[in-house]
DNA sequence: CGTTATCTTGACGTACATCAAATGTCGTGG
DNA sequence: CCACGACATTTGATGTACGTCAAGATAACG
């Protein structure tokens, strides 16, 4: 299934916050229709049913992808199987980046995934042509070297309250940076991807969701579904970051 | 004190791993003499005293950075004071990157740091005229994000024993890529600094490296000196990565 | 509507943190 | 050169936040 530029996932227009996606605006601002007629020239659509890993650790880096539909985990594993999730890839998002020659993350779906496949030649070759493209790149590259300094200090750092606390603030400024902050929360991801996330067991993400409910600063609606009531205890507790 | 070209540290010539500095190749094998000269205009040489801190977190980022000397420490903080240390700058490395209004990082000398110091304004414009350079910054970017979701599997997943086997590993590669691996490292942060690094406590590593010195692992000639004795079983231990 | 995976809750264990003190190291001045 | 003081490191005794093990409760799914 070859792309046709209906189903590319860069936005052609220049809304800012179109309904496309997330981060549409951190990367593809840049690109002008004719990048974009090249870029859809060589992208392949296709889908990910929940469940399936796409992107192998460790494994060639041959493509490169954009997420245009549901939810990934990305994450390392140990040997003996321990994972540590490093982020959830949604719309819009960017996977297999690196210029290292394999990939450095594992990814896969958690529900069902559309996304767009380029073969890593063809970027580079888009990229030297399109000098702006490959800023908005090294930008996107940025923010997520930013976030992982954060999720360091969570990691190294924070009580297992504070890292919820955290998870759910992040969570609720996502995915629209120009929207008013989430009161709602869709967690489309396992108790267990969570504690792989923030560095925990499932079972003290678990006792950490009904002590949060307790003290009244959330509701649960269903297991994956959070609502904030107290936005700005919810913040104090993430411990000021 | 203004920068006149001897006080630059860029390597001039194509040699890939020259005494200049260690990451010498991955960020400036790309800048051509037209652009070093460029830089030498802009840039600022000065120098920082042991403990002194010269990037504040939060702070406007006004300037760029590139260490010409000596070991600095990057590090988040929480309001408690509970401190986090993304990673050790050295020989080579360049900080305040990001293309944030502010730093997302504290700096501190270790020991006595030499650096350049370069007005973002004008990297900007530079950056513009020489799209190879901003391409090597990428490449740098890139890395060091790779380096950070290594961390974030240490910090979650690792125990004290595999972090600090993770940590010495890593520092025995460094700081030449193309060198052979050193035996003998030297270790000019303090075991406060291996601690938040580690997102271990002091006690937790220096226990830690008794039990690495008893198993026969290492050797401690001084705190601030290891000797590797058996490279293969510590870089086991490190945990397969 | 049963089957199965996920989530929650409880009882208990442990790796690492905390508190406390001894030892070692280094710069400074006598 | 040596004595002193400040600070870093090591070592010991004890505490605790979170992990592990083990059932239930709830939700998802054919």
């Amino acid at each position: 299934m070859y792309g046709t530029g209906q189903q590319i996932a860069f936005a052609s227009g220049s809304e800012p916050c179109a309904s496309f996606g997330a981060r549409a605006d951190s990367v593809c601002a840049a690109i002008n229709d004719e990048d974009l007629a090249r870029l859809s020239r060589i992208a392949v659509a296709s889908n990910v049913a929940a469940g399936q890993t796409f992107i192998h650790e460790g494994d060639p880096a041959a493509d490169f992808f954009n997420i245009t539909g549901g939810t990934a985990r990305l994450f390392k594993q140990l040997p003996d199987g321990r994972r540590q999730i490093t982020g959830f890839a949604g719309l819009g998002d960017f996977l297999g980046l690196s210029h290292h020659g394999t990939y450095t993350l594992g990814a896969e779906a958690i529900d069902a995934v559309r996304l767009c496949r380029f073969p890593r030649g063809s970027l580079r070759a888009v990229l030297d042509d399109f000098p702006s493209m490959e800023r908005a790149l090294f930008r996107h590259a940025d923010d997520e070297l930013a976030a992982a300094q954060d999720q360091m200090l969570l990691l190294g750092r924070k009580t297992a309250l504070e890292r919820l606390a955290s998870f759910l603030v992040a969570r609720s400024a996502a995915p629209h940076p120009c929207a008013r902050r989430l009161a709602r929360i869709a967690l489309p991801m396992t108790r267990g991807d969570i504690a792989d996330y923030l560095g925990l067991t499932i079972e003290t993400v678990s006792r950490t969701f009904t002590r949060l409910k307790l003290d009244g600063m959330i509701d649960l609606p269903s297991p994956q579904e959070v609502v904030i009531l107290r936005p700005a205890k919810l913040e104090a507790m993430a411990g000021g970051l």
